[in-house]
DNA sequence: ACGTATTTGTTCGTATGTATC
DNA sequence: GGATACATACGAACAAATACG
């Protein structure tokens, strides 16, 4: 029986039986419209029940390809909203120079951030332990949105000494934390470690991001010290795992640092 | 049984219209149970209509407090099965020196794994680009389980350079990556940078995880390189995110901060 | 606050071609 | 050849999240 079909508007034929999986073909197909840019990032792709007319195929063979662009990371997808191409994330590095916004500009895209409180609180106590306080201690404490481009990648709590004090005055004043701790005297510091989770947001997380409450977060935990060795601050971050990777250059401690360049 | 209690056994009282929330107190009071031994790593908590109804509250008030309780990580809560306290944790060290599976024997467990898929595969494009091989190069595959204390804690995919023959059976007869390396003649490596981010796992993925399905994982990409600094592997990994945390200890290149990047 | 339409997610079932033992 | 497993492809129905009036 020959399989009458009418031609798709974009001439996008499939080839049955050939060695090619229908599915695999239309994985191609949409790679090919995103790489050529006929589908930008953020666009949304047609509906599957669009995509399987248009093919001429079940919509089980279409999910099938969009699992695998998903899987391969080219697209996002949003039970009751769609499939759309994803945007390029930002690649946060990790180091011990890593700093709280200026990461950002270095991929020359505008960073920001929305302060959402800033206060003295009293420690919990692994909080303390990491800070090097005795339990109960008090802290202070700067909660804040990091956007980048105007979209919420992260919500960051950060956790400073409490002998810290003008830090908060000074943060609202600059909205930059780096800066604030350079006016009250704490010109340098590193980080000293990072510990990486992967979670599913709090309801509160996913209205802060803007995020889908089936999508996880990256959260991180990290302590900074001053010049002296000494705790500065413990952070608490949640990356939206949608708009961010983390990057982990590592340092080589043995022979020459160079390296890379060889035949 | 007789289950005769108006007052809980353990004697714990709420305060009500003190200064602290119902919810709050509960907390703490699993808290206690948590860290002096009556709630033991992984044992079952009492449902939470128990609970209810041991601490004389509504069943929100004891959710509010199982809760927190996750959020802060203490425990693990599984729909339909029950809330469990968490088991710790494995801390998985990213460093230069990161090696396949050693990394664990250092927390004296049983490290382990179980060999999936071991053959020759065509590369997608951007796994060729990292390993400096042309577009469309084959490449040799090996897929495994990582397991410790016999629990799984994570899939991974290892794409060597095709010219490494004899690691296949190396790896059949070892059953560790390093020494298979070390029978053909490569002796050192290292890792030059460790890509992460949160996912949803497949349906492959949570069942060769033993993970419900929404739970996220941590995927890690990674590049190491012999000592030439020639690509050896690029690495794809996926951690059961109730077992494993990710831990960078950064590295501190002391005096000259940026200098990686001489060329 | 509620119902409806849209869209993706899940589960059941059926059939077929291919590779393997 | 036969038995079997596996990936592929199609169909129907319902569940769940979202958007909108």
């Amino acid at each position: 029986m020959p399989n009458t079909q009418n031609e798709e508007p974009g001439g996008a034929e499939l080839v049955r039986r050939a060695g090619i999986a229908l599915w695999r073909q239309i994985q191609s197909h949409l790679e090919r419209e995103i790489s050529d840019g006929t589908l930008k990032p953020g666009d949304k792709l047609p509906t599957e029940q669009d995509l399987a007319r248009q093919f001429g195929v079940n919509r089980h063979t279409v999910r099938q390809a969009i699992g695998a662009l998903e899987e391969a990371g080219q697209i996002r997808v949003e039970q009751g909203r769609g499939s759309f191409v994803r945007e390029p994330v930002i690649d946060y590095r990790l180091s011990s120079r890593t700093r709280f916004s200026e990461n950002i500009g270095k991929l020359r895209r505008s960073p920001g951030g929305r302060l959402l409180r800033a206060e003295r609180v009293t420690l919990e106590d692994d909080i303390a332990r990491d800070l090097a306080l005795p339990s109960g201690s008090r802290a202070i404490l700067i909660e804040r949105l990091t956007e980048v481009d105007g979209r919420v990648i992260g919500r960051a709590l950060h956790y400073f000494r409490p002998e810290l004090t003008g830090l908060i005055d000074a943060y609202r004043r600059t909205g930059s934390i780096t800066s604030s701790l350079q006016e009250i005297g704490v010109g340098d510091y590193r980080r000293l470690w990072t510990r990486i989770q992967a979670r599913m947001p709090t309801a509160e997380d996913a209205m802060l991001l803007g995020l889908p409450r089936n999508r996880p977060v990256l959260l991180t935990e990290s302590l900074n010290i001053d010049s002296a060795g000494r705790p500065l601050e413990y952070g608490y971050t949640k990356y939206s795992s949608d708009w961010v990777n983390l990057i982990v250059d590592h340092d080589y401690p043995g022979l020459a640092p160079d390296s890379i360049g060889s035949a």
